[in-house]
DNA sequence: CTGAAAGCGCTTACAG
DNA sequence: CTGAAAGCGCTTACAG
């Protein structure tokens, strides 16, 4: 019964049609389900379809029509598991409304940001997710991708650009975590980690001062350490927590890399994470609800942001002319194992 | 100077070789860099290409050519850092290739597995790379994908198939971890999460009993415990462990996830971690390193994975006609604060 | 209800 | 060194 022949090239409408003895515009018909065609001839294209194993050429459809159902993700890099989460939701929501997702990692470099941007361009996306790199120029990457395919910017402001923005809502993520800190009684609180000219940053410092003014603390330039937001760089810099009396006694830091490299730090300068000194986080990264202690953070769900980014994309394509969108997405404070990590430290209240 | 017109549609290649008084024949050539061009008319059209913002259509070009440069990658999820690595590495290396990769997620779904796959081969991949979804048909997903698309199946071995394989070293790494424990003093030890019908669980439990073999020792019944691999189930499995006296002292699981879950619920049953039992994982994810106790576990570089699951695509593409290929991906054995999760327990050496 | 024809944006022998 | 022509696999008015 089953004929089918060795895999010699690949299986056209032509040959549907030539099986069949139709034209390739009625096997056609039948393949995008137009109710023009004959329930009977229907039927014996859909057979001969499977018999033959055909397998529709989407790109030369979408040639044909100037359509595209590729989205393009460019992203820092996947290890980076809040990116990761934020990628898988993007695809999910794609994939059920039939797009499929290109992907591009950028590592943080703008130069590879160039080359990824563009060679997803020449694979015609509908749309593009860019969560950019640090020090991306929004100039240079506009005039990369041209004012003919729409861009979803993710997480991190690009100057220069009138494209739809998805942000986090920083701001009030390190009010929150601040506030925290505040109500259990710690007042020498710094902000560590993060690059100062990076706009997360400057963000989540914002919301730490107002928390601060809210309770009439001006912070000491001390307070203020920078760092690469890796766990690493965090470890190193912990020193520079302690150069002066009184230091602080608790630290918002600018993700939950920083703050596991903080708390090693703690730990490999005879200071107990939680015990002497209170640490928190910003993401809920997985790592966060295993470490030790557990480390109370600023939940960011990115994998609902992902979800988030893709709708927001498929509603830009769908209606091209809407103003632009500024969203924001909100943040909640992820309380773990308070009583370890943020006692106040003993005899201080100052 | 710069009167690059508003954007009107799309700019093509007859748009330059228009602007420029030459054929679109010419123009394909400069832009494929042919030396057959004339070096003169070579800048002229570059220049005109700059001016118009042209952008290559991948697509048409490739669709004339028969070729492709995209390569599908079907994982579970993404949120899994074990897969999110092993993208990465896919990516970074198919980038430099200049190939984009095309993702799909399954969410260990055969269903979704079996869409994803569909949507995917009507993109027109030049391979793929998939690891299986739990209980996956390899007839059934080879029928989908047809004869003409090279595979490369990563992870999880698909029945009825005659695809390249790229496997972990899945007993060894079991070997080496129950060699660990025994070399601390440990005679009773349970292999703990995991499918049984799932291939790599098989693997690792035959080295698991190998290394007990070299021992001298048989598995108690009770030492075999089965449980889905992650974190939730195998705390609610940890009791099974217990049902029995001798109970075991230490445990080889399944993977970090399982470990760290057992890890909860022994401190759950008023058991440390570390000191009263003994644990150890398979594929040294980030928490290992955080977790507490942290995890001596076997290391298995996702991410070096995924460049050499890139690598073998792109060589199979090359060459078609080699035979088939199962590689084995070495795994070695991260000690972790051995002192504190490899304690043999106190008065115990039957 | 079905077919002939044109065309999406590109490439590739083949002439000249 | 450059151009005319055909064609990749599909779709879409337009006839009939």
């Amino acid at each position: 019964m089953n004929d089918a022949p060795a895999p010699r090239g690949r299986v056209t409408l032509a040959d549907i049609a030539r099986a069949c003895g139709l034209s390739r515009a009625t096997v056609s018909l039948v393949l995008r389900g137009s109710p023009l065609v004959h329930s009977e001839t229907r039927a014996r294209v859909e057979a001969e379809l499977k018999r033959q194993g055909y397998v529709y050429h989407r790109g030369a459809a979408n040639l044909r029509r100037k359509v595209s159902t590729g989205v393009a993700l460019v992203i820092n890099d996947l290890s980076n598991p809040f990116f990761a989460e934020f990628a898988a939701g993007v695809d999910e929501w794609l994939a059920t409304a039939g797009f499929v997702t290109l992907l591009g990692s950028t590592n943080e470099s703008v130069e590879r940001q160039q080359a990824v941007l563009t060679s997803l361009m020449e694979h015609d996306p509908a749309g593009i997710i860019l969560s950019p790199a640090e020090g991306s120029d929004g100039a240079r990457v506009r005039a990369q991708v041209g004012g003919r395919t729409p861009v979803l910017v993710f997480n991190r402001e690009l100057d220069a650009t009138d494209w739809d923005f998805l942000a986090l809502d920083n701001t009030h993520g390190a009010r929150l975590a601040t506030r925290h800190l505040l109500e259990r009684g710690h007042r020498r609180i710094a902000f560590f980690g993060g690059h100062r000219d990076s706009s997360s940053c400057r963000q989540r410092r914002q919301g730490y001062r107002e928390a601060l003014a809210e309770a009439g603390i001006e912070p000491e330039p001390q307070w203020l350490v920078e760092c690469a937001p890796t766990r690493l760089e965090a470890a190193q810099q912990t020193g520079a927590l302690f150069v002066r009396d009184p230091a602080p006694t608790a630290a918002v830091c600018y993700n939950d890399a920083v703050a596991l490299g903080l708390m090693a730090g703690l730990v490999a300068r005879g200071r107990r994470p939680g015990g002497d000194f209170a640490v928190i986080g910003f993401d809920d990264i997985p790592e966060a609800s295993v470490a030790s202690p557990t480390l109370t953070t600023i939940a960011v769900d990115p994998r609902a942001r992902g979800r988030q980014a893709a709708e927001l994309i498929l509603k830009r394509l769908r209606e091209p002319e809407l103003p632009r969108a500024h969203t924001v997405a909100p943040v909640r404070l992820q309380a773990r194992s308070s009583s370890e990590v943020l006692v106040p430290p003993s005899g201080e209240s100052a």
